[in-house]
DNA sequence: TTGTATGCGTTATCAC
DNA sequence: GTGATAACGCATACAA
């Protein structure tokens, strides 16, 4: 059933049953009446492939997550949940597409496929071949996360060296003498991931401007490894008296190492760090940590990308957001 | 830039350039390459709003995941996950709808937009009003879980019933003699939700099978909500010593109060359940269960879905998977 | 082997 | 206020 139908079965043009629908052009009430009756006794609805060909943009947004396989961490579930979230407010409709490099099949057909109005490109490296390829395609796009220009392009995130430096100033209030920052994986750090080196950057800042000893660590994305990365951790740097983190997939190991090691936090090691929300709440005890608002992060991704797709002239905008490192219980002074 | 424009440029006419493309008709080899010249030269693409328009069928699928705010726990994430793989493994695109009730705008796009040309459906209830929805509309479908009538449909499920009878076996085996069921969240279990029936009934069945006592606990998918529903367990409940459940997001804090209240598993009290993969290994210790294989659930669901959308006339499939309880060192014998 | 013509279901521009 | 009708970009039946 289309709109021909409709018009057919309530005696009028297809045009004024369009009009109807949209109400871009005055239609008498009682014609109107008439359509809305027949549409829903017919329970009609435009399809959406013919109204995307005839208006020229599609209603539906991109959403590019990490490949399948690799399972989310919660602050990236966040900006997925987020995404979807705020799109649905806004009527869009969301494809998701998990993408790796710049080949990807999937990745490719909604760049050039003309299947969404604008993507939302979330984990991007510092130099990022679909940023690149995104741009070169014109389509509309908002990243969470920035690349190195950050006032080229329109994005939102979280200032990763701002945090890590307020978390190692906090435990070197604390008196702490050396810390040490549990990043995310070697891959990741390699490849060039903007919060890993971002939060080495403030790690070391921070320590310069408090004299701390700092080091860093990698470690993938899973408790087990927190788990081995901690036990290395104790053996290798055995000073080590305080401990930040990006890297909340790991927590859980993490917490089970100083269990495991006899460490009671905070009284005997301090744990902080950058994470997702709801994990610092659920951490035993309760961790110290600047909460990635990820779903607050991805509604503005969303709202900047809406914004885009309106006015494809606006100059670019983004968003640097400085959580508040809250303080739970994770962190205390250090013990002589 | 479309295909008139390639045909012309190619010195062809459009239908060539579309012949060549598909591959549905045979075009001559020096025809093809000017063709395939001048497509890669421009970077063109069909446009899918207008191939879906003209074939009758979009490429893509529609994915309805429970509404954004619920956090995912890891089988439902592994559910999406396996989805979106699979679906890129064919060259589908998948849009995504948070979707609760049935009178849901994003849902109801989905149904009636004729944007999908399949759907799968997760978290269903036994009587679920989204999947009436879906077979009034016509467009093929399969459900991860299924309704009350197992024949009528298309569907895959882990057998609860028959998991949760194993486990409750097991632990009679042990020599527990009362043991409880902490079932997914009481509003969860009031709307008729399959796994939680069925698990209730599998431990009813193995407890009368085995003369052991059973309970059953609603409990809300969180870590401070089994943290908390375990200390109610303990004091109303003092004589269990096993405890089995399909809430996999309450273990963290089940797990927390187990140590809160220096009980050590298995020595002094088991527990195992119906989890995802990898939260038994990442439990401590490992917990023995029967894992969850999400995303070969989501692999087998969407072979369906395109099977079944190959063939609309085709019987309802479905696929009931009884996955093996692997022992690994949440449980042990009763201590007298 | 290739070209022509029509239809897919809308929206939007004319004309009345 | 409303009705024709031309796009939108592609696939495909029909001709040649």
């Amino acid at each position: 059933m289309n709109i021909g139908e409709i018009a057919r079965r309530a005696g009028v043009a297809r045009s004024t049953v369009s009009y109807a629908l949209s109400g871009k052009r005055p239609v008498a009430e009682a014609t109107a009446k008439r359509i809305n009756d027949v549409i829903s006794e017919l329970g009609y609805r435009p399809n959406a492939s013919a109204r995307a060909l005839a208006e020229g943009r599609t209603r539906t947004l991109g959403l590019v997550i990490p490949p399948a396989g690799a399972r989310l961490t919660g602050v990236q579930l966040g900006f997925v949940a987020g995404v979807v979230e705020a799109a649905a407010a806004h009527d869009l409709d969301v494809l998701v597409s998990p993408s790796g490099g710049r080949h990807d099949r999937s990745f490719e057909r909604i760049v050039t496929g003309r299947r969404v109005d604008g993507v939302v490109l979330m984990e991007i490296l510092l130099d990022d071949p679909r940023v690149a390829r995104l741009e070169e395609s014109g389509l509309p796009f908002v990243t969470i996360g920035h690349v190195q220009d950050p006032g080229a392009s329109w994005w939102v995130d979280v200032d990763y060296a701002a945090l890590i430096r307020r978390c190692v100033h906090h435990l070197a209030d604390l008196g702490h003498e050396e810390v040490v920052l549990v990043n995310r994986s070697a891959e990741l750090v390699a490849s060039g991931y903007g919060p890993a080196a971002r939060s080495t950057a403030g790690l070391l800042e921070a320590a310069g401007e408090r004299g701390v000893r700092a080091h860093v660590v990698t470690c993938p994305d899973e408790p087990g490894a927190g788990f081995a990365c901690f036990e290395d951790i104790r053996t290798r740097l055995p000073g080590v008296t305080g401990l930040v983190t990006i890297n909340e997939a790991a927590l859980p190991g993490l917490q089970r190492a100083l269990q495991r090691a006899s460490l009671e936090v905070p009284r005997d090691f301090s744990i902080t760090g950058v994470v997702a929300d709801h994990l610092a709440e659920d951490f035993h005890p309760p961790l110290t940590a600047a909460d990635v608002p990820a779903v607050e992060m991805a509604r503005i991704a969303l709202e900047l990308l809406v914004e885009r797709i309106a006015d494809p002239a606006a100059q670019p905008r983004h968003a640097l957001l400085v959580p508040p490192v809250t303080l739970r219980s994770s962190t205390g002074a250090r013990r002589r």
